[in-house]
DNA sequence: TGTACATCAGTGAACGCGCGTTCACTGATGTAC
DNA sequence: TGTACATCAGTGAACGCGCGTTCACTGATGTAC
């Protein structure tokens, strides 16, 4: 078995100009979207191949032509899943300087990701197990903020740590339950500026800033 | 099958006065024991049953004697531990009526659990998926004293659901974090107190008197 | 433009392993007398 | 106390289904001339 040392569990692709690439992109993407459907009900092992080659149209066989195994497929979902909210979250604060409003507006892209493709973010969250909290995007940008809002003395917190476990508990929890809610568009946007109150207010913030900053953030980028 | 309505998926008991019961006990302490184990490392779809009656050093067929199939048997085993870590923190706040007071200590009970008993302390947060979050131990007990915290103005958040998502965001992801490392006894309490400082002035109550209740429910509640 | 050819992704029947579940049998435990 | 018996949990070999994986073959696509 030949792999890509940039796409681990990935079949190594043939070189760039092959003729057939199209087609096989096809195939491809169609894998991925039938196990993001299947992955977002319930977990890789309970999900046979059959089904997801049923589900994506293509041959048993394909499947291997394109993954190593059932794991290396799960981990290419996820992997685009988690490139697609990252680019999300980055454009909410793409000219945002102010850690307190960063965090929030962060906070508020993952939720906009949760109502815009619901099924995506089921999968994001599920496969938040132990393992995964430590290094992910999540985390990573929370971390950079956080630590920027200490540093200054705009945000207040025992330590850096303390910080990221505080945002990311919120932010995770809030997921889910807006994930299983049926919430209308204002509903959400009150739930999420309700939490983004207390936990600003909890860094140090003002409550009336803080009420500022949830309201503009969540209406700013939650939207239709 | 015949199947008991109190426990469902586990096979009817035969009459009390039957003599054997020991013996069954003994064979059912031995594979819920083993389920703990094996369950702390992956879940249950990963775990064939003949490791888990290796572990427990029994037959095969013993295990159906017991339980109807492996789902039956790994909710007895997560029954069982909601059971203990509903006491530790009932116990925790046999006699503290101050809301504030109360979510203290009881995210210090949870983590109180996952110091004594780490394996079946990471089973219970396995367990916590999308569905698990409403209907909790955990969360019916915080419900409970954020509505009364909030009614008499003791805290502060924009409803009782806010309020509970803000506290059990907090305390899982605080439980993660804890049993991904291996903190002391010490530095688990400073980062246990520095979470629940933010948590509690987020919910309105004063800086200087939410580091007195976090310092105090820690001390007592986290021990050696 | 048309035909022969090369390449490589797609196909799906076949394989065989692993695992959940069954069940006829064993033997431990307590009871009767 | 000792022996025969009844009960029921424990046992593990056997079964067969489901599923992951393979591989010889098909056919789509683009190229050469």
């Amino acid at each position: 078995m030949i792999k890509s040392k940039s796409n681990p569990g990935e079949l190594a692709k043939p070189s760039s100009a092959n003729p057939q690439e199209p087609r096989r992109l096809k195939t491809r993407a169609a894998l991925l979207a039938a196990g993001a459907e299947l992955l977002a009900q319930r977990p890789i092992d309970a999900i046979p191949v059959n089904d997801i080659v049923d589900a994506a149209g293509v041959a048993k066989g394909s499947f291997f032509n394109h993954f190593t195994d059932k794991d290396a497929f799960a981990a290419a979902v996820s992997a685009e899943i988690r490139a697609e909210i990252e680019a999300q979250v980055t454009m909410a604060n793409s000219d945002v300087a102010d850690p307190a409003r960063r965090i929030a507006r962060a906070v508020s892209g993952f939720i906009q990701f949760a109502r815009t493709d619901p099924t995506r973010a089921r999968i994001m969250l599920r496969g938040h197990d132990l393992t995964a909290l430590a290094d992910n995007p999540l985390n990573l940008g929370v971390r950079t903020d956080m630590a920027a809002g200490l540093e200054s003395g705009r945000l207040r917190a025992g330590s850096v740590a303390t910080g990221v476990i505080f945002v990311t508990g919120i932010c995770h929890t809030l997921l889910v339950a807006i994930l299983s809610s049926s919430l209308t568009l204002g509903g959400t946007r009150v739930l999420a500026a309700n939490l983004m109150v207390l936990a600003l207010t909890g860094l140090g913030v003002d409550q009336s800033e803080a009420e500022a900053i949830a309201a503009n953030a969540t209406t700013d980028v939650i939207r239709e």
